[in-house]
This record gives structure tokens, sequence and C-alpha cells, in this order.
DNA sequence: AGTTAATCGAGACGGTACGTCAGGTCTTGGC
DNA sequence: GCCAAGACCTGACGTACCGTCTCGATTAACT
């Protein structure tokens, strides 16, 4: 039972509550990382201590809730180090993605996002918008590459860039292959490899 | 309202009735490819003018008939020519691949079903097996390059197997970018640069 | 077809709305009157334009809507006379008993009543005060009737009550005879001189 | 588990397997006498080890069924005694049938029969059959009574039948009030002098 | 003696109703 | 005007029975 008293957020009056929506987003994000159950409007309500209106009002659709709660979450980002060496600059890079991506709960919520994503427009322009934010940064990290000469002017750097990416959602999704240090190492050698050949 | 009659399949008795099986997996597979909306089990029960029990009878849940319609589904298959040049039978192959998923319906499938697999093992399991056929057909045209001496022996299969995969998915799913025959040359280039430096 | 465009009820937020109640409870009346089919809840639902777990909200079961349906309704009540004379006061009060009976709607509602009571309990209950409101309406007219000195103070008035309405309520559920007025007053008349003999 | 191996009825190939019939009966009426769920079809067939269609073959419904399960039990009755003095004869007769009503299962059976014969014509008619065969032999008891001049000739036998009846299957049915020795003697006293009024 | 025919237990079939769950809309009453 | 709360209608879910339809076996009755 519990009578727990409900410490809950103070009111704001006539303007939006900002803590009430930022506990809808926090809570969003948690759903969808554990493992567990559908994440249903209704729960997301109640483990936010929140009216289910108090959802509709501001987002038009549960997908457009995960979709801001994944944009907020987008800011913790990957470090890109400048060895001078691309190979070593490109596994380092892919290391650390794969990293995190061992943690079942970050896994979670990139599969479950993904998923939602094939089916809610909402989802859709934040996951593209989230992947195209990734893709730049690594497109950088060649670009550098290339301006050192270790890469033609032809490379295909679109192409790499899918390349890496695309193993990275590949495994994850369909989990036939792990993402660990060796896959970074022999994945950077490849795309060093596929990127001096000049393609285009 | 069209009073058509009815003329049903015929009943098999206390056999299980065949027909009405590839009928719920053919509309099944009807329904995912038609962008429309939801595929409920009513809509396949109604669609293929079968009672619900019928369905329950035989799959556990709605991705297990998803999964077996899909699974019946693969054996439509990619050719695989032997030019005796491995960056051509490559270029071949995506390029063939990439054709069938310029139809929005097949795209439509190919993102429901890795959506579903998501969250339900049973199309999880299925799309492995799905995507582990497809997989070897493509690693076995890479196996002929390499016994033909044009990837070296230590080149990571694998890897350039799923850098493939991996960037037809990743532009599926995301839809940053097309899989027209430019793409498919340059991946096929790629490729074979990438397998050439024998990483691993 | 008939596109009615749905006059429907008001809302009425979040409190409970009456008038979705008393739709409830008039159509289940009213499919209980009329001699058709089972009365389902969907029927029910759909006849008073309300959602099914609206219904399963506020009622636990079938019987109990049907059990409240019953009680408001029992207020259309008989009216006593008081002539001054046991016999008469019976006979009016039987033969008004049994005009009603004689409409079909209200037979298949007793009998229906009758026959859900037998399964569930809300409806027995409410049954149960339903034919104890009619049973103390008939043993005060025979109280009358003992205290003008027509019946001695040892006659059985318990019994003599479920004399009468074991006779109505035999008759409607059998229907093997008729509850018309030579049946009132020979019931009446029997009443009268069994009372007389001052049992118990 | 309890592999029990199946003693199972011999068969009797073309002919009617009557042990299959009497299981069917038997079983319903128990099912009706257990307090418990609800009398499906398939529950019958289940506990008579019997498949669904040999019910259907030979009944055609559940009320079918239930109505001559009952007729076959009606056998059972209640043994007329003849003392010489109608009220002790009455007296003994109403103690008699209300005895058996002393058990649950037997009143369970009853009044899920009386339920049944509300909606099922089948059962209806049984159920009318079964009553009548009750009431002619109290009118017997009353007749004997009339002709030794203990009533007189204009006495209104089948409403006093009724009325003995009525309180029984009204007391069974709304279980107001307990159909005990002392309930009988009242009722057989009340009858007879209802009687002797001579009413019709 | 071999064939035919009807019954039996079994169980799949297309349906309908059940009771539950979630979605998205609306209103109340407090701040 | 925002908020928590919660009732409302809708519609999908998975289950239980219904009444119908084979099936393969068993046996009786008719060739």
């Amino acid at each position: 039972m519990s009578e727990e008293g409900r410490p809950r957020r103070p009111h704001t009056g006539r303007r939006r509550n900002d803590a009430a929506r930022q506990a809808v987003l926090d809570v969003t994000l948690d759903l969808m990382r554990s493992g567990n159950a559908d994440v249903t409007i209704d729960a997301i309500a109640r483990a936010a201590g929140v009216g289910r209106q108090t959802i509709y009002r501001w987002w038009p659709s549960k997908g457009a809730v995960a979709a801001e709660a994944l944009a907020s979450h987008a800011r913790a980002t990957v470090p890109v180090s400048d060895t001078g060496s691309l190979t070593a600059d490109l596994t380092a890079f892919l290391a650390a993605s794969f990293v995190s991506l061992r943690d079942d709960r970050t896994r979670s919520l990139l599969r479950r996002m993904m998923a939602a994503a094939q089916a809610d427009e909402h989802v859709a322009a934040t996951l593209a918008d989230f992947t195209a934010a990734r893709r730049a940064t690594l497109r950088e990290l060649l670009s550098r590459g290339q301006a050192r000469g270790e890469l033609p002017g032809g490379a295909d750097l679109e192409m790499l860039t899918d390349m890496a990416y695309g193993v990275l959602w590949y495994r994850v999704l369909v989990g036939h292959a792990p993402l660990d240090d060796q896959a970074a190492k022999s994945l950077a050698t490849c795309l060093v490899a596929a990127g001096a050949a000049g393609a285009r």
C-alpha cells in the first residue's frame, strides 16, 4: 500500500509546467530502455505522475514523445580523437561507439526507436536527424583523413559512412554477430582500404 | 453489399485445413505489404475468411504468423552470376538485390518485419534465418572470388558481408540515401578494395 | 445505413455520466422484455450507444445490470384497495396483479429475471428484495383483515402470502394454467378460507 | 497425469450405442446437480467420454438433452399414503416432497431446470409434463379426500394443487423461506381449510 | 465371406460473445 | 490557462462455446 503522500512537483499555474514535460520525457526513455513490457501512454502517464491529457496536449502521438525523448538524449556523443592516423582514429571511434552498445538498456532503446520509426513519422524524422548527426561526425573524421592524404579525393565518404553505421545497426537489430573491439578493428581496416580505392 | 455467395474453401474435417493456413499466410503478407494501417489479428482473420481461433490454434502470436509468412516467402531469391570477375559479380548481385527494394510494397514488408522482430522473438528468429540465408549467398560469392585469388586468404568475409547488408538495411530503414545502381557499383568497389586489404 | 448523425448525450467529463447509466438500464429492460434472442453485453452496449467498458466499469456482471434495471423498475406497484371486506380486497389485489401479466413483454421480463436469478447471485438478491416488497404489501392487506377479525390471530400469514405468489409465479413459469379474473376470485376465496382455519 | 488407459464402453458398430446415450444423460444430470460451473455441451461430452457430434446426432439442442435427462429421472416419485384422513395424507405427502429438496444437489437441479425451461422449449415441454405428473398425483390424493366427503364437491382442486406446488417452487426458486416439516403441516392445514370452503 | 453402411471418439473449422486493455477525447475542480 | 484525474467510446486482444464438418476405427447388416 505505502501511502506515499505524493511529494509531487509544484504547480506552475497557467504556464506550462516544464518539470512535468521533463518527467514525461525521462520516463519515456526509461521505459524504452527497460527491456520489459510495452510502452503505453498510460504507463508513461502513470510513471511520470502526469495526466494523460497533459501528454496529448503537448505531443501529437506517442511516437512524438519518444522522438523528443530521443532527441534530448542525443547530446551524449562519442569523443573524436585525432592521432594523425586515420586507421587509429577510426578504430578508436568505432570501438567507443560499440562500447555503449554492450549495455542491454541502450541496445533496447535503439532497437525500440528504430522499430517505432518504421510506423511513426515523428520518430522517423527524429531518428533521421539523430543518425545524420552521427554520420556527420564520422564523415568529418574521414574528411580529416582525406585532407591528410590518407584517402584519395574521389573516395565515396557517404558510402564509407553508411558501411560503418550499417554494420553497427545491422548487428544491433539482428544480433547475429558481436560489436566488440575485434569487430571495430576489422571494420576500421576495411573502411580505410575501401576508401583508398577511391571509388565513385 | 455484394451478396457474394461465399464460394469458400472446402472443409477438411478433423485434419488441419491447409488452404486456410495458406490463406492466413498470404493475407498476412499482403497486409504487411500494403502500406496501410496496423495488421491486426482481426483483419487477417477477416480477410482470410477464417475464424480468429484458427489463427490462435496454430500460431502462438501475431509475430509468429508474420514470421512463417515471411519464411514461406523467402524462396524468391536473387540469382547469382559468375562472370569470373568478383567486382562484376558483386555489382550485379547488389544491383539485383536493390531492384526489388524499389517497390514500396516490398520495402514496407521488410521494414515491418524488422520492426516486429524487435518486439517478438518468433519474428526475430525467422528474420535471423532469413538474413542468414542471404548472407550465406553473398559469402559464397565472395568465397569464389577468394578462391580465384581476387581476395587474400585472410579477408574477413563475415565483415564484408555485414558491410553489404548493413548498407542495404540501414538505407531501407532510415531512408536517407537511395539504393540505386550507382550505389550498388560504389558499394561493390568498396567491398572488393576492403577485402583486398586482407584484414583480420 | 441511415446516416443518423448521432445526436448522442453530452459528455460529463470526469464525473459519471448518469445519462449513459440510465440508457444502459433502460435498454436492458427493453431487451429483456422483448421476447427475442439472448441479452448480451454487446447488444446492451450497442443499443445504449455505450462502450462495453462503461458497463464493466459500473456493474460486476450482466446479471447485476439486469438486477439494477429491475430494481429501478420495481416502483410500479399494485394499488391496494380497502373496502372493508378481506375477500373483496384480496380478489381486487390478485386480479390487478394478474392483469399486467397478461402482457407477453412483462411475463417475458419476469421469466428471464427468475431464470437469471438461479445462476447469478446479484439477480437473486435483487429478485429477493423485489418479491419481499410484494409479499409485504400482500401481508399487510391480510393483516388488516386479521385486525378486523376476518382472520384468526393464529393465521399463518407467511404461508398465505406464499400461497398467493406461489400460484402466480408457478403459473407464469410453467404456463399450464391461466391467471385470469376467475383464478383471482378462486384464489382469494381459498386464501380467506385457509386463513380462517387459523393454522400454525 | 494418471495414464488411465480408458476402459471405455464397447463399440456397438452400426447400431446406436445406448451406453453412450445413457452416459450423456447421467453426466448431464450430474453436472446440473453440481452447483458449480455452467453446463456446456463440451463439458457434457468430455465428462461422458463422448464426441460432441454424438450429442448433436441424437438431440437437437442442449435443452433437449437436459429435458430427456430430467424425464428419465422423473421416475423417482413420492409415495402416497392413504390413512383415511386427508390432512394426514396431505401432510405426509408434502413433508415427503419437501425432504428431497433439503439436498442442495436436488435443489440445484430443479432450479436449473426451471431456469432452462424459460429459454428452451424442449425443457419447457418436459418440465410441463414433469410438473403435470406431480400435480396429477396430488390431485388424486385430494380427489380421494373429496370422495370421502372431507372436501365439498365444488372444491377447486386445480387451484389447491397449484397452491401446494406454487409454494414449493416459489420457495425453492427464491429461497426466502424453508420447506421443513413445519411448513408441510401448515400448508396441509391451509389447503384442507381452503378446499372445505368449496369455492369455484 | 466380403461389402456396405451407420455409429463412435476426436478435433479442426467459421462464428459470436466474453471480459480486459489501450488509445484518444472530453470535462471537472484546484492552482 | 495549465494540471491531475478519471469517465467516455472505440476497437483489438486472447479465450470459451457453439454447431458443423470431416476423419479413421469399429462393428452390424446386407449381399
